[in-house]
DNA sequence: GTACTTGTGTGACTTATATCACGGTACCTA
DNA sequence: TAGGTACCGTGATATAAGTCACACAAGTAC
């Protein structure tokens, strides 16, 4: 973990910014699949995305899982840090999706960052507004569409997080979605008969042309 | 519009902010149903609830209304606040549900108190934590509950801010949930055979017992 | 009063999605 | 190579919600 990968990833950010980051942040390292993040955690730091996606997710009372969006690399966890200015718990569900690297910064920095750091103050509201958006697109989604446009919305992003090859099962995407394999199967059927993707064992493959 | 309201709906900030507030905020009344802010239209100010109750909507492609979540004397729009620090367009629909006061600061000073006033980054900060739950709590509800408990959710929030007597027809519920008329009085009407409710003609009357 | 508008109740039907019950297939593992 | 397991396909059926059609009642306008 060097400087210049730092001013990369954050471009924004003040010169003296990256040294603190640096300095002051804690380097973790997740494999794909692990949790970040449980609900009900009590948050101690901000973390900031440094390698690899993270997927958030919201959890009902039995435990199904809700995906609500990705986090990439440049990108900071809105959630820990309103949560960590508060000292509260969180409310959601952070798991790898890739192998992963995020940078915790102890929450007493957000605060002192917060005044010495114009640029901070500004990464941190761009952040909020820009997870504020992803929320109010996912409410659009389930309130406004039907499963088939919210399977095509959901794949269209994977792919742009990982390329047209999804290693994913069918069940797999029923459950981000909150609806059963059975479903997803059909609709991946009548996606495939248009030419939208091929299903394989294991992953599909987006060859949905971007422009009809 | 005096100094002693400011303090009270804004306890948490500082002497010296509740003058500025005063002194620089535009006051602003509307009317019960009046529209404060259209989706697309520009934000040039941030605005704190002085009086009234504001109801938050997302709009769909034809024009349908979503229920997010309201606003209450005190508190501020936080997408106002996102939107108003990057000069940018609102996202979402915001209606007078009562008769109602707000403040319109100007965006300058959002910038300027961040790093002036520690309580002001603190109200901020606060207020996106409170929204972004209450988008969380929306998106769990549709995501996960039935019709019946939306609609149980939705007359309990009404009432907390309202009292029990609610001056709304069915149509306007419907129209709140997303759903239709038809399937609101149906299930008002089961929620009258269990004692929950005596329908009027546009009013219903909340009578559920809260420890049963 | 009559006519017109708005809100409500209800049965019949449609549609989207979920669930159940299988059977088949690819892959792994011993 | 046999048996097990995870994945996938598909018909049958169930359920929640949306839609259509229409009757009626309460309020409003004149």
């Amino acid at each position: 973990m060097d400087i210049t990968k730092i001013k990369i990833l954050f471009p924004n950010l003040e010169e003296g910014l990256h040294n603190e980051i640096l300095k002051h942040g804690a380097i973790k390292e997740v494999k794909a699949g692990e949790t970040l993040l449980k609900v009900g955690q009590t948050i101690r730091s901000t973390m900031l995305i440094i390698d690899g996606i993270i997927k958030l997710y919201r959890e009902d009372d039995e435990g199904k899982e809700f995906f609500i969006y990705h986090l990439d690399a440049g990108q900071a966890c809105s959630l820990s840090m309103v949560c960590a200015a508060k000292h509260e718990t969180s409310e959601i569900l952070a798991k790898a999706l890739t192998d992963a690297t995020v940078l915790a910064i102890p929450l007493e920095f957000m605060d002192l960052w917060m005044s010495k750091y114009k640029s901070w103050y500004q990464f941190v509201i761009t952040s909020y507004r820009n997870r504020f958006e992803e929320l109010l697109k996912t409410i659009d989604a389930i309130a406004f569409s039907n499963m088939d446009e919210r399977l095509e919305d959901y794949l269209e992003k994977q792919v742009k997080k990982l390329g047209a090859n999804l290693k994913m099962t069918h069940q797999d995407i029923a459950n981000d979605l909150n609806s059963s394999r059975e479903v997803i199967s059909r609709l991946l059927k009548k996606m495939e008969a248009k030419n939208w993707v091929v299903i394989h064992r294991n992953s599909i493959e987006w060859i949905k042309s971007p422009h009809p």
